[in-house]
DNA sequence: CTGAAAGCGCTAACAC
DNA sequence: GTGTTAGCGCTTTCAG
């Protein structure tokens, strides 16, 4: 049974039969306005090369039809998404929904969309988002933190996908990144509070196995004591997640330490809203009794009472320039390849002077 | 220039040259496996109708060669994307970002991807949302909220895709959702002010004419008033955007009215927040001298001092069940079409019965 | 259990 | 300015 003219065949089946169940197609459209299907893709991505007749049969056809592209078929012949990956740790700490919705809106300004993938602090389930955004064949990837898998950054890399670190300025030069300085904007917090006489404080961060960014800062805020000839005891430092309740049960602890220390740094701000919390619970007055500093500034902060000293960090400011150099990236053009953008202490009415200078501590 | 036989020039060029600097594809993992695509694709589909050794010369050569599926080509070819939308009117509220979190997680476990659109509360910007999930060729769909034009309804039926409407029990049967009921939800909330001892009720809500389920909730305040007699000044309503900043200058207008209310009630936590804000700046003590209310239960508003009397949503079992019922329906299954959700009020220290009486509204 | 081959719907040379 | 046509990389009958 030879087939006599398999092509023939072919492109019979393709023109006579427009998919029974299937949705309207470019042939479809082509067909109706009397051009090709050449034309058609024309009119939908360069306007301007077909003529003004054309166009409009085009048009037409196509809202007539109510028809819909096929990102599919797009994608596959033209080797492009017009997507840019986005992973962040997770979705429930509010800072991140700044950058990513800065990120958002720049993408969509250019033509573009975001996936976007949450690692829950799980570098494992992190390297399964980058395989899957990659899956997804993305034009490029703004990363949250520096810290992952040299496989990682391989797997990227050999398929030539362009892209950008947030939140953490890259030890490696080679890397793009844009983000302030995390141990300069901790100094700041610890020097404030060392400047108004404090002298035993307490850490509450996040976890620094699974968060560069929690490590950076842990190890900024033992730098900025050291250097200022402060002890840090290891029992006043809470490594935790970033919950609230967390920061509460660290501050529990630190209430009833034998020695307790007149204020405390968190790393961030959901973890100092929990320790407040629980120094008013326990009849703690904030800041005469403890002075209590915070680190991103969510919009919440300046709404708590009393409004919580923190680091304002520009989450919006660096999703949009890590978006703009992403996508120059992706453009071939040339571009800065690492920002580092600057932090403001804010001041508010969760830190003082402390009430009773604690000798204690300076032997 | 006849060309003698199209058809063998085409699969020469197929076969001859893999693509220079094209990435790794199927054929090449088939060539270097000994066995055709069909059964890469198999091996990779459908494990179990492959032999072992097959199975396994093939999982050698992807890792072999760092082959990364191309998602557009299986998209194009199996006519699914094995992904949901969603479309959230804000990320930057945290309550969607609890449901949220459930849809991805549910959508995870089953295999699927979440494509998430924010509409920024715009009905035109949501519809345009609507044509790119469909252009990716989503599987189904999670909505917010029932109301949108018939045209975005058609669309999305038109390509008959699957979907379910969430934060908003459907008016219409035929349409599925999953949620908890507005109206109700909300005459438990202003029946315990009532209960306490509450005459005149103030009302901070969301934009009813861009949200519905603030006009719900909105419609079920007066017709809540109006069931026990209580008059609603319109001067005591208050429709604004969801953020700190509105529900504290709304309370600000509260507090100077010349007939001050005793209680208000926040149809979000966001605006009960910054009222609550407001009210402890201008030195009015909550609940003493003003009771206030939220709807939501946000992680945040049992950290508040005091901490807020609100309506628990379940967002998160929303989510899941909403998403479950997407995926049985994308499957074809059968399964509910309408989920009413239970709602607690949850109350807290934002609320007590008011100091002095305010007879001057009882007739 | 496996292979051959026909597309999926669109884009992009290339020719006219 | 417009049409022809060869794929993009994969899935999916259909045979065997």
């Amino acid at each position: 049974m030879a087939d006599s003219n398999p092509k023939a065949k072919r492109r019979a089946k393709r023109s006579s039969r427009p998919r029974p169940g299937g949705s309207v197609t470019i042939h479809r459209i082509a067909a109706e306005a009397g051009v090709s299907t050449a034309t058609v893709s024309r009119a939908l991505n360069q306007p301007e090369k077909v003529s003004a007749e054309a166009r409009e049969r085009v048009q037409a056809a196509i809202k007539r039809n109510h028809y819909i592209l096929d990102g599919f078929a797009v994608g596959l012949a033209s080797r492009r998404s017009r997507t840019i990956g986005l992973l962040i740790p997770t979705i429930t700490n509010s800072i991140y929904a700044s950058s990513t919705q800065a990120v958002q809106r720049v993408a969509q300004q250019n033509g573009y969309s975001v996936l976007v993938g949450v690692s829950e602090f799980s570098p494992s389930r992190e390297e399964v988002l980058i395989q899957k955004l990659l899956e997804r064949r993305v034009d490029g990837l703004v990363l949250t933190g520096e810290a992952r898998s040299a496989a990682a950054y391989e797997k990227i890399k050999r398929n030539g996908v362009p892209f950008v670190v947030t939140w953490q300025l890259t030890a490696d030069p080679a890397l793009p990144s844009v983000s302030f300085d995390n141990r300069k904007a901790t100094f700041a917090a610890v020097e404030h509070l060392i400047a108004l006489g404090h002298r035993r404080i307490g850490l509450i961060c996040g976890r620094t196995d699974v968060n560069d960014r929690a490590l950076a800062r842990r190890e900024a805020f033992e730098a900025c004591m050291a250097r200022h000839g402060l002890p840090v005891s290891a029992d006043l430092v809470f490594e935790r997640d970033f919950e609230f309740v967390e920061g509460r049960s660290a501050m529990h602890a630190i209430l009833r330490h034998r020695s307790r220390p007149t204020a405390v740094f968190c790393a961030n701000d959901i973890q100092a809203i929990g320790a407040m919390y629980e120094c008013q619970e326990a009849g703690v007055k904030v800041p005469e009794q403890m002075s209590i500093v915070g680190f991103d500034d969510l919009p919440i902060s300046q709404y708590m009472h009393p409004q919580l000293t923190t680091v304002r960090v520009p989450a919006d400011d660096m999703g949009k320039r890590a978006t703009e150099m992403l996508l120059a990236a992706i453009e071939g053009k040339p571009g800065d390849q690492r920002v580092e953008l600057t932090t403001d202490l804010v001041v508010r009415r969760s830190t003082a002077t402390p009430k009773r200078q604690n000798r204690a501590s300076a032997s």
